[in-house]
DNA sequence: AAAAAGTAATTCACAAGTAAATTATCTTAG
DNA sequence: CTAAGATAATTTACTTGTGAATTACTTTTT
């Protein structure tokens, strides 16, 4: 009752008496959490040496121990190629990541993470960790597990599309 | 199981079995279906003549009944100053929003919807709603509710610093 | 096998965002 | 009252993101 999606709700209420407001109740507080999360991240990497974009450059490379291509970049980042190819420029000079063209196909190249940016990538993910329970903290453990399984119901129809 | 997150997970979990995913099982979701959604916003407001940005400032002047000052859209849309002003003028030469000056403190102004500027909010939030709607088509109206009031949960101690 | 079509990464020209400085106004302390 | 200190919006200089070419291949068609 004392969020802003619930004072947003009550107005529009009032306006529009008619409208199914219920959808916005989840999705606007969705929106509205995300928002505030990426500002808290980009709060906590203020004094590391990369950016918000860049470090889901490099946690997705992380988790994939062969590297990546780009296309597969964007799209795990939800972001746009040109994005992509500024961020690994910029990666690349910092000394974090390799970019090898491949074999098989030479329009395609290989990212892959130096030693250096797959141990900053681990101190990084470890530090988000910390940051996103410290949100949570409001939940028990039972109900976070029944947030991230309602969730995960909506996300997986929209997720390849 | 069949989502991007589920995915991450997996690979977080073979990389660091000592590390405790359950808080980014729910917010790396939290983080992907706002990104997601967000280019639904999009795409849904391409032939438009507003973006998801300048859309965000139309409904929150359009829930106040009386206007609001700039500082309040920064807060309430979660943009930094520099962005508000760009966007107040942007829709100002577009004719959907005026900018007045206060008498009782010349520094502020009052932020207002023209009246196309209030029928083109109320036509957009319409379809958003239809979007978001589409969106938690997975969900029954109870597990709408309880997503919402999880996530009311984790939000109200977040959101006003 | 050559031409046409398709694909991946990048570049380009421009749009939008930001932090820090500036302008204008109000508030408060001496 | 006046000077010093806040505060609100804007401007400025710069960074980052974007869609639409472009470049460099590979695949398919004829």
């Amino acid at each position: 009752m004392s969020d802003a999606v619930s004072r947003f709700l009550h107005s529009w209420t009032r306006l529009h008496p008619d409208l199914d407001l219920s959808t916005m109740a989840a999705v606007g507080r969705v929106l509205r959490l995300a928002a505030l999360m990426n500002n808290i991240t980009e709060d906590g990497l203020a004094d590391t040496e990369v950016t918000r974009p860049e470090f889901e450059v490099l946690a997705a490379l992380r988790r994939s121990p062969d590297g990546l291509r780009p296309r597969q970049l964007t799209r795990e980042t939800i972001a746009s190629g040109a994005a992509t190819t500024k961020r690994l420029t910029r990666l690349e000079a910092a000394g974090l990541i390799t970019r090898t063209p491949l074999e098989r196909d030479r329009r395609e190249i290989q990212v892959r993470l130096t030693d250096r940016g797959s141990a900053l990538a681990d101190t990084l993910f470890a530090d988000q960790l910390d940051r996103e329970a410290a949100v949570l903290a409001p939940l028990t453990t039972d109900e976070r597990a029944q947030l991230a399984s309602l969730l995960s119901r909506v996300l997986t129809p929209i997720d390849r599309a």
